[in-house]
RNA sequence: GGAGAGAUAGCGAAGUGGUUAAACGCGGCAGACUGUAAAUCUGCUCCUUCGGGUUCAGUGGUUCAAAUCCACUUCUCUCCA
């Protein structure tokens, strides 16, 4: 993988990656596929949704159907028929979501299946080997990401046990694929500071920050992202893991981040929610029954050339699964959009211009 | 014509004397969702000027008290002629 910084405006950066036979600029946003798939969209349609890479998750892949059957498939690409770029993280976010604190050690973190109970056994050395058999471009440390609020002699306990897995991990990596090291360190700038510091000097491809959208306010997450930015390389990709909220997105790119992922866009779609420059509308809401209209007029989306919010509505009132698929596509191809106009703002010197726009059009509604 | 069963909020359906403005489900209205245990979860859903008001087919009655008991009326369903 290559990282190269084009230009910069203020702390925005405008970037490219070059990996595999793959390239990419950045500011980009990754579509989260957990288990192999962005939910209820293909390949294809992803593809149609201008996304260049996608996210896949370490701990449902082991699950099921197993890290062996994808490396049989010829690795997840041919598995899910996908050939674009794919980061896969490595299990870290379900340290916070899945396992309970009882459950970390230094070894490494019991889970308890989400399928059948089962009782199973993740480390750091396991994730990476996965990852490996997986075959993804990129691959995360595993990392543990604490809660949100933790008490800073837990998150210092938390961030020293997450160095020591990032070294561990490095060890058994086979070097294929590049390896991104993760800092945490929730609130506290001292362990942020300390965090990247330690993170950087083990010379990663790739930087995270974590530990970020686990609860924490708006203000408390940029500031976790301005504690740890002034220590990551400037030479190096710089991704603020499961941040997907478009003003989110917005403040990180001025701090300096790369890359991003989220459930968010695939999630509220989902639930009859669809991203608008005008902020989030709500489908469902009695107020579209006769709008006729498509979710943004200038969107170039699939869903917009197409069928209006009324019909939408009708469909995820009714439960069929095309509504979902449809906003889907839109929230996906809205974030793609965003951030290509990111990306040209910064080209352009008027990133902030640019955000403040954007913003302001939200606001109004 | 005869025998029986039943009518409960938008719909379905509990409740068969008092802690019942009435369970629960659906439908409807709104909200949440940030490295996906999420096509999920939460709230509201008779009226209200938030003090209260009016409900369980209708009318009348019994009772301190009725959706619940009694009488009649209307309607629905099942079976027998």
């Amino acid at each position: 993988m290559r990282y190269e910084l084009i230009k910069k405006d203020g702390n925005a950066r405008l970037g490219r990656i070059s990996i595999n036979d793959s390239v990419f600029e950045t500011p980009i946003f990754m579509p989260v596929g957990t288990q192999a798939t962005v939910k209820m969209l293909s390949p294809e349609e992803l593809i149609d949704a201008k996304s260049d890479i996608i996210l896949s998750n370490t701990y449902h892949l082991w699950l099921r159907p197993g890290e062996e059957i994808v490396y049989k498939a010829g690795g997840l690409h041919k598995f899910m028929n996908y050939n674009k770029p794919i980061l896969t993280d490595s299990g870290g976010y379900q340290v916070f979501s899945l396992a309970k604190p009882k459950d970390i050690s230094e070894e490494g973190v019991k889970f308890k299946s989400h399928i059948d109970g089962s009782e199973l056994f993740l480390s750091p050395e396991k994730s990476i080997e996965i990852q490996n058999k997986l075959g993804a471009d990129i691959i995360m440390s595993f990392d543990e990401c604490a809660p949100y609020p933790s008490t800073y002699e837990y998150m210092k306990e938390s961030v020293e046990r997450t160095l020591r897995w990032a070294e561990r991990g490095k060890k058994v990596h086979n070097n294929k694929q590049a390896l991104f090291g993760i800092v945490q360190g929730g609130e506290y700038e001292d362990l942020r500071k300390y965090s990247a510091i330690k993170t950087v000097e083990m010379d990663f491809d790739g930087y995270s920050i974590g530990g970020t959208s686990v609860g924490e306010s708006k203000e408390t997450m940029y500031k976790m992202i301005d504690y740890a930015i002034p220590y990551l390389p400037e030479d190096k990709t710089r991704y603020l893991m499961g941040v997907g909220d478009p003003i989110d997105i917005l403040e990180a790119v001025e701090r300096g981040i790369d890359i991003f992922d989220c459930v968010l866009p695939t999630r509220i779609a989902r639930h009859g929610n669809a991203l608008t420059r005008n902020g989030k509308i709500n489908l469902r809401n009695l107020k579209y029954k006769e709008d006729f209209s498509s979710i943004e007029e200038d969107c170039d989306c699939y869903a917009c050339k197409n069928y209006s919010k009324a019909y939408i509505r009708h469909l995820i009132m009714s439960k069929e699964t095309l509504g979902g698929r449809l906003i889907s596509i839109h929230n996906i191809r809205f974030l793609t959009r965003l951030m290509e106009d990111i990306r040209k703002s910064i080209k352009e010197d008027r990133f902030i211009e640019f955000k403040t726009e954007f913003l302001k059009n939200i606001n109004e509604v």
